[in-house]
RNA sequence: GCCCGGGUGGCGAAAUCGGUAGACGCAAGGGACUUAAAAUCCCUUUUCCGCAAGGAAGUGCGGGUUCAAGUCCCGCCCCGGGCACCA
């Protein structure tokens, strides 16, 4: 054993171990202690820096504990390699995005490798392959066969200079941000997987994820957004110039039906379908299209943010509140989103938002709530009255309390045919097309024959062609490969063109998780027997960013799936860990997630060469709670190397202690020093097992791993101790290395070899707590006068609570604090304080 | 704007159930060893008052509950994530 802690030579040599060996080579078959690690696999983007490592570092941490715990551990990983970087880089550089992204996975794979990261590659998936991407268009298909995939027309951002669709990364403030147009909404036939069938189930389900952080369930409850209401139908009062109108009701949904009465207008969304037609001809016709069009250029966060002012438009028409009987002006307003029905009631006394629009555009106001004490009046009002209260000026519903009076007016509208009680949810349908080269071809051929044709099973893939036209045109760069294009109809026949759309990413990682188990596999896109015994998955990690959409579509996709019969289970995760993301101040001054684009990625290599992966593992791991974000600060690594530098020089300094194996440790034989610091051994297995199987807090772990060689140091053990001491310190030694190894797992194979141990130190088992060991004659408490403390006492640890109270009040400090005073109440806590207070 | 988090020393942070705020580490200062440097080891290190003993204040801001509040409640301020075509 050398002086000098060799972190090169040790970590090459166990990395070449570990896979010659194949120690992280999953047996699929061995399932009766099975465990699931999946970390959220990557995009191929470039070189990986150190924030990405973090999720890795915690991931390949989790895993090698489970293993020493006994599991057969199963850790795969691949790579979600389609996407926009890939294709905006051929764009730039003409080189073909999948010679990059090949590139790419090369060199993360090496980097991960190089941490001391370990996975079964040869579960490896790669979502761009055409292994991968045929079985996520066979799924489609199914998908397709069963109505959940549908065309219908939608919203993009279009570029009217590059005459091209444009991701919302690629709008900068309304602009593109390739030449600076203003970009616009442009309606186009989209594809959509109606995840809005699956919204209850996605809801209700989240009450079954224990193992979810509560924040991620309350965000994924929010965005379904499932509120009960009322959908009513008001009519179109028919055009005075005799025009029909195709459509001659105007449904709309409202949580709050009780305050009907005082809806003085009704406001349609600028996309509303029918809008066109029910305008064309009127004086208000060319006020309504400037307004449609003004309104395109507007993002939906602003339209939906209460902090930008609401415009709107009268359209000339009017619509009959059902239950009134009255008519009220048909306005647009671009606050009106096209979705549910595209249609709002609007009750400006009753609500915040149109009580401003009414304001602004001198709209009528009436009051259908009164207040408990019945002092609403109308001309006093500054704002509107959005609590609850008595129904007024409501007809039948006159005096109703306005909550009761909701079911009764429901009950109204559905005897009376104009309406019905209904659920809505917030929760849109999936837009997954994307009019992009880099993706998986949507598998449908149009027929002029035979309409839309999904392609057979047999001709799976659609393979994406190479040698294809980038730079965009105006066109998905599919549309402009005629070998691509052309085909024949997979029905009849006859000659026919295919889609030309590719699907969004979020699709490709739906559902790897689920292919992992059977990557190899080319007659089918899950196996489910495998998918059966292995999921859900034990542990899913990955960051916070993905709380919301990947999770969601997941989840939809596993429900999916399951509905198919091709596994028994309905939700993917068991549990879920989201990590936050490392920062560091730019090049500016200012902190930013660790990314390219901020110019702040600290690269590990460099780190790696100079002071070890174990070293920037350690780091990365304590540089504080996982779950939060943290700021990467180059000097603190030093710190990590010179504990791990610490631990190699005491085994260095004590092998021959330490390879004694007649030295054991024995409780009864121990002077205090040697109780205590075997005491101390327990206390840290106990808080570091607790804090990796809880809220996996590594970086408490390991303060408790150098606060134990603190311990440790304080024996000052030499040739000369004593037997007892030299095997306490022996125990305590095997305890650090063991207790370290899922965090450094180099240096820890190398010192447990070194300390005669055969098998790894993988093999090896988790220490146990000893609970006898955890044990105190004598504890310290601290004794407070008003909440104050004002000394410490030690106290037997079986101490009542009424000799403890004694000892306090006798004890000097209290005494001088409580002098004078009347005694009103003492608090005993027994191992922690006493206070007593005073008056 | 809406939804979800967060705010504690010079810095990263700890405090598991409302019970001794600042564990552990970084940085800084002092010292030992050394011809010297590196490495290593020891000491100091929340702020203010004090030679000291000791005392007071202190967990973004303002209020409240309690014997006791970083932790619970109400109202603000600031920072981060998501907002459906970045992944």
């Amino acid at each position: 054993m050398n002086e000098k802690y060799p972190f090169s030579e040790i970590e090459a040599k166990w990395q070449k171990h570990w896979t010659e060996r194949g120690t992280f080579k999953t047996d699929l078959t061995d399932i009766a202690q099975k465990y699931y690690c999946l970390m959220m696999f990557p995009y191929p983007s470039g070189k990986l820096h150190v924030g990405h490592g973090r999720n890795y570092i915690i991931g390949d941490a989790v895993v090698r504990y489970k293993k020493m715990r006994g599991f057969n551990v199963l850790s795969p990983m691949g790579w979600d390699a389609f996407g926009l970087p890939a294709e905006n880089a051929a764009i730039k550089t003409g080189t073909p995005p999948r010679e990059s992204t090949l590139n790419n996975i090369a060199i993360m794979k090496e980097q991960l490798a190089a941490w001391g990261c370990c996975y079964d590659w040869d579960k490896e998936v790669t979502s761009c392959e055409p292994e991968y991407y045929k079985w996520t268009q066979w799924l489609f298909i199914q998908m397709f066969n069963r109505g959940l995939a549908y065309k219908k027309k939608s919203n993009v951002n279009w570029c009217p200079s590059c005459a091209t669709v444009l991701a919302n990364e690629q709008v900068v403030d309304g602009q593109c941000d390739r030449c600076d147009s203003v970009v616009e909404q442009k309606a186009l036939e989209q594809w959509f997987f109606k995840i809005t069938d699956y919204a209850q189930r996605l809801l209700d389900d989240l009450d079954t994820l224990d193992g979810w952080p509560e924040r991620v369930k309350t965000m994924q409850r929010n965005w379904i957004g499932r509120s009960e209401g009322t959908e009513i139908d008001f009519a179109l009062v028919p055009r005075e110039d005799g025009v029909e109108d195709s459509k001659t009701i105007v449904p709309c949904f409202t949580t709050r039906v009780d305050t009907i009465y005082g809806c003085t207008y009704m406001s349609l969304a600028p996309e509303y379908p029918e809008l066109r037609e029910m305008i064309a001809g009127l004086p208000q016709e060319e006020a309504v299209l400037q307004f449609i069009s003004d309104s395109a250029k507007l993002t939906n966060i602003d339209r939906e943010s209460d902090s930008v002012e609401k415009k709107g438009v009268f359209t000339g028409r009017y619509v009959v509140n059902p239950y009134t009987g009255d008519q009220v002006p048909l306005w647009v307003g671009d606050y009106v989103l096209m979705y549910g029905t595209g249609a709002v009631m609007a009750v400006p006394a009753h609500d915040t938002r149109d009580w401003a629009f009414a304001k602004k555009y001198d709209l009528p106001i009436k009051l259908s709530i009164q207040n408990p004490d019945k002092s609403l009046v109308l001309e006093e009002m500054t704002a509107a009255y959005t609590e609850d209260g008595i129904c007024c000026n409501s007809g039948d519903f006159d005096g109703m309390p306005n909550r009761g009076a909701i079911s009764a007016m429901v009950k109204f509208a559905e005897e009376n045919n104009f309406g019905k009680g209904t659920v809505n949810f917030r929760l849109r349908d999936w837009l997954i097309s994307r009019q992009r080269y880099w993706g998986a071809p949507i598998p449908i051929v149009y027929c002029d024959h035979c309409g839309m044709v999904p392609v057979g099973d047999d001709d799976l893939p659609v393979r994406l062609p190479e040698n294809v036209e980038f730079t965009p045109t105006g066109e998905s760069p599919l549309a402009a490969s005629e070998d691509f294009m052309n085909c024949v109809c997979p029905k009849c026949g006859e000659p026919a063109r295919r889609e030309s759309d590719t699907m969004d990413t979020f699709v490709d990682s739906s559902w790897y998780f689920l292919r992992y188990l059977s990557s190899k596999d080319s007659s089918q896109a899950i196996d489910s027997a495998a998918a059966n015994n292995w999921l859900p998955v034990d542990q899913y990690i990955g960051g916070i960013e993905h709380a919301i959409l990947h999770l969601l579509y997941a989840r939809f996709f596993t429900k999916v799936v399951s509905d198919l019969g091709l596994i028994d289970f309905n939700e993917p995760f068991s549990k879920l860990f989201t990590q936050g993301m490392i920062c560091k101040k730019g090049p500016d001054g200012n902190l930013y997630k660790m990314s390219k684009s901020k110019g702040n990625v600290v690269s590990p290599n460099e780190l790696i060469e100079n002071y070890g992966a174990d070293t920037v593992r350690l780091y990365t791991l304590f540089i504080g709670p996982p779950e939060k974000e943290a700021e990467w600060n180059d000097t603190a690594v030093e710190g990590s190397y010179r504990f791990l530098k610490r631990i190699w020089t005491r085994v260095w300094q004590h092998t021959e202690i330490l390879n004694d194996s007649s030295l054991v440790p024995n409780m009864d034989a121990m002077d205090k020093p040697e109780r205590d610091l075997f005491r101390k051994v327990h206390e840290s297995v106990q808080k570091i097992t607790h804090d990796l199987d809880g809220a996996f807090h590594f970086h408490t772990a390991i303060s408790s791993i150098m606060e134990l060689m603190n311990a440790v140091d304080e024996l000052k053990i030499t040739g000369k101790s004593s037997d007892q001491a030299k095997a306490v310190f022996r125990d305590a030694m095997e305890k650090v290395i063991l207790l370290i190894s899922p965090f450094a797992p180099h240096i820890a194979e190398e010192l447990w070899a070194e300390l005669g141990h055969e098998g790894g130190v993988l093999a090896a088992e988790w220490p146990e707590v000893i609970e006898a060991a955890l044990h105190r004659d004598e504890i310290q408490m601290a004794l407070q006068v008003n909440g104050k403390v004002r000394d410490q006492i030690s106290v037997p640890s079986a101490a009542s609570k009424e000799e403890i109270e004694a000892l306090a009040l006798e004890n000097e400090a209290v005494l001088k604090w409580t002098e004078g005073k009347t005694i009103r109440k003492v608090i005993v806590v027994p191992g922690r304080l006493v206070n007593i207070a005073v008056s």
